[in-house]
DNA sequence: CTGGAGGTTCTTTTT
DNA sequence: GAACCTCCAG
């Protein structure tokens, strides 16, 4: 159980008694060590496998641990909880769904819906959306639930006319939830919280159950995650979201789980939905008589792999300084290259796996090509095509978001649950069946008076005033329709074949000229064969948790399986890559507005998380790591010129081998932006503004005479240093200045 | 009620 | 350059 281990990896195994932090540097083995201490627990701790409970970020990470378990101890590892956060908690609420007045199958909403759902909210509220977008709402609630939260709080709290309007759309917008029977995301966990905190009984029941829990990815939790967490094991203290103490007026009945915690504070790139790095960095803390365990040697890459990562992520500031080493020797040297345009960047890539498989007996299965926003995966979707490359785009506009998909989807969830009105909504026009705005709006309000939900407003349309009888014909059919369907016992995917087939949605797709057409006919048979591997996979399966699974998949739970990920180059985010390794790396569009991203530019603390998130791509890398940029690169249909991303200059140089000459397209670093519209900036309107790189000679007119010594910024906020002779240095936005080139 | 024209926003990153 | 909204004619 211990062997292969080094000396910090064995001490974590059997460490025992207290709550374990296990700080996890990049490719130290954490999974191995959660493995072989679960298997350890069992075999030599006589630990009953129901009694862990192991939580994870994806099915992906799930999967991989239960399965490693089980080649340690065999099939005594399935009776374990080794599930993420979302699915354990839908197990615990759809056992006590009654006690929170919600039905067992209630509905999951994602992003998508709850969006809708605020959506229909907002209007209901008569809110202009220009001012109060709907869009800003739903996050801004999400923030709050991961903040545990709820609308009387917020209405308490709120200070400003804003923040009172948000308060009231939250209460309406959860009013909504519960009457569709339905939880968001965010509700999984907060609702989960409440429910242990509401009713003691259910939460010595889990704590009774659970006694050891373990968490993956620790550094990527936030606060309602943190007090599951805390509630799961039993402490009797914890903080609140501004990390003030508070300790809950019960005692532990049952002494507190064995908690093992692991993470890594360098790797936490989910401050956007709520994560805090506190949590990891204040793990002592929260548990006084913690231990922590440090794993810095790193087993995944060479050394100028890790001197690199070491060396970018060195300039964030206030982190505990940590070093991961190799013994694997220094190994290639990263490969830069700058590109004249980001199809040339995707061309390089293309050529370059080429050259790998042809000289170093590279596939194309050992190759990842990451980059920071899913838009960018177009152009090497497009060149990878011409050329002929194998390839799989991971997460990007998803599966379950195509619209297609999504409006099956929506047909099994209302035959669920009728009471989910936003999927009911979504499909009553659709195909096209004369129901119009009209119609629904009266339904509304008749189903609003008469305080019944909307599906049965739907079957009561002919008591509703002010319908249309043409409307009213149609909406009988669609009901007759649904209660059909609903009346039908088949499997699965028999039952989803037949909704396309009798609501004539197949037929629509199938007669169209739109070529587009044919895509989405495919996606739908995609969708049911998806139905069908369920059947076969859970022959026990419901309905309900067919959708359940559906709606918790994870982008990384898409990536191609095995290690040689079925031959073909695998594309995804920078986020999608966290947890993963590959021989090979490209990591793209290392641009100062596009990563770091814009919108992190201003901001010291977002900067870091970007950084972050530089050194989580760089260490994915277990060979060879190519770093890639392009002088001009068209984003929103025009081009813009961004300067070098400042993460390069951070690589040490002796560690990177330029297949190009920078000098090349350095004109391009300080060239401005085109004006994206061409009214918008009046004051440079018309005058050439130029593009500047050190050591270019100027005249400014009241300056004179100077040269350029350095340039930062990007796009208009472009600044040049130039030096004027006679020691004076001036710093200047080129947008403005009043400089020609010479 | 539908569909087309025209305008607008959108891009961070995700369970 | 796509996906979404709004407006208007038929």
């Amino acid at each position: 159980m211990l062997d292969g281990l080094n000396p910090q990896q064995r001490d974590a195994v059997v460490h025992e008694g207290t709550p374990l932090l296990i700080v996890a540097g990049a490719g130290s083995g954490k999974t191995r060590v959660l493995t072989h201490r679960i298997a350890y627990l069992l075999s030599e701790r006589h630990v009953q496998p129901q009694e862990i409970l192991a939580i994870t970020f994806t099915n992906k990470a799930a999967k991989e641990m239960k399965e490693r378990v089980d080649r340690l101890i065999g099939p005594r590892s399935k009776a374990m909880w080794v599930m993420t956060f979302h699915s354990a908690c839908v197990r615990i609420l759809r056992r006590e769904a009654k006690r929170l007045g919600f039905s067992s199958s209630f509905s999951i909403y994602d992003q998508a819906d709850s969006q809708r759902l605020m959506a229909m909210v907002c209007r209901e509220l008569d809110l202009d959306p220009k001012r109060y977008p709907p869009r800003s709402f739903s996050a801004q609630v999400s923030n709050l639930k991961n903040e545990l939260v709820d609308y009387d709080t917020a209405k308490d709290k709120a200070q400003t006319h804003l923040e009172r309007t948000l308060a009231e759309a939250y209460r309406s917008y959860q009013r909504r939830l519960t009457e569709a029977d339905a939880m968001d995301f965010d509700d999984l966990i907060m609702l989960t919280v409440t429910l242990f905190q509401l009713f003691p009984d259910v939460a010595e029941h889990y704590r009774r159950r659970f006694r050891h829990v373990m968490v993956d990815e620790y550094q990527d939790t936030n606060h309602a995650q943190y007090m599951l967490i805390r509630e799961l094991v039993g402490v009797p203290e914890a903080r609140t979201a501004d990390g003030e103490p508070v300790r809950e007026g019960r005692e532990g009945a049952v002494e507190p789980a064995e908690l093992c915690v692991v993470g890594d504070a360098d790797q936490s790139i989910y401050a956007f939905r709520g994560a805090t790095i506190r949590n990891i960095l204040e793990f002592e803390r929260d548990y006084p008589d913690a231990r922590t365990i440090l794993l810095e040697q790193n087993y995944r890459s060479t050394q100028t792999i890790l001197s690199a990562a070491n060396a970018v992520i060195a300039r964030n500031e206030g982190r505990k300084p940590k070093n991961l080493w190799s013994d694997q020797g220094a190994g290639p040297k990263i490969i830069g290259y700058v590109a004249d345009n980001e199809h040339d960047e995707a061309m390089f890539v293309a050529q370059e796996v080429d050259r790998l498989a042809d000289d170093e007996d590279v596939t194309p299965g050992q190759v990842a090509v990451f980059y920071r926003t899913n838009a960018a995966s177009r152009v090497f979707e497009e060149i990878f095509i011409r050329t002929g490359l194998p390839y799989k785009v991971v997460g990007g506009v998803r599966f379950y978001e195509r619209k297609e998909v999504r409006d099956l989807l929506a047909y099994l969830r209302v035959l669920a649950n009728p009471n989910d009105t936003v999927s009911l909504r979504r499909v009553i026009n659709v195909p096209k069946r004369g129901i119009g705005d009209r119609a629904e709006a009266m339904i509304e309000a008749f189903a609003l008076r008469e305080r019944v939900s909307f599906w049965e407003g739907l079957r009561r349309a002919d008591e509703a005033p002010g319908l249309a009888t043409r409307s009213l014909n149609a909406i009988k059919e669609f009901v007759a329709l649904l209660e059909d369907l609903r009346g039908k016992e088949l499997p699965l995917s028999e039952l989803a074949e037949e909704v396309l087939t009798s609501t004539g949605y197949r037929t629509e797709l199938e007669t169209s000229g739109d070529p587009q057409d044919e895509s989405r006919l495919e996606n739908l048979n995609e969708l049911i064969s998806v139905a069908q591997e369920f059947e076969e996979a859970n022959p026990e399966g419901t309905l309900v948790d067919f959708l359940e699974q559906v709606s918790l998949v994870a982008d990384a739970d898409q990536i191609p399986e095995g290690e040689d990920h079925q031959g073909v180059v695998t594309l995804m985010t920078l986020h999608t890559a966290k947890g993963l390794e590959f021989p090979v790396v490209f990591l793209t569009g290392l641009e100062d507005g596009v990563f770091p991203h814009m919108r992190s530019l201003g901001e010291p603390r977002e900067l870091e998380e970007e950084r972050r998130l530089a050194y989580v791509g760089i260490t994915r890398a277990q060979q060879r790591l190519y770093v890639s940029r392009a002088a001009v690169r068209s984003s929103w249909g025009s081009p813009a010129f961004n300067p070098a991303s400042r993460f390069l200059a951070e690589v040490p140089s002796d560690l990177l081998d330029w297949r190009s000459d920078p000098q090349k397209t350095a004109w391009a670093a300080a060239t401005v932006r085109e004006p994206r519209r061409p009214a918008a900036p009046a004051k440079t309107g018309g005058r050439v503004i130029p593009s500047l790189s050190p050591g270019d000679r100027v005249t400014h007119d009241t300056f004179g005479l100077g040269t350029v010594v350095a340039v930062e910024g990007a796009a208009e906020k472009t600044r040049v240093k130039i030096d004027f002779g006679s020691g004076d240095e001036k710093t200047l936005l080129v947008a403005y200045a009043p400089i020609e080139k010479l």
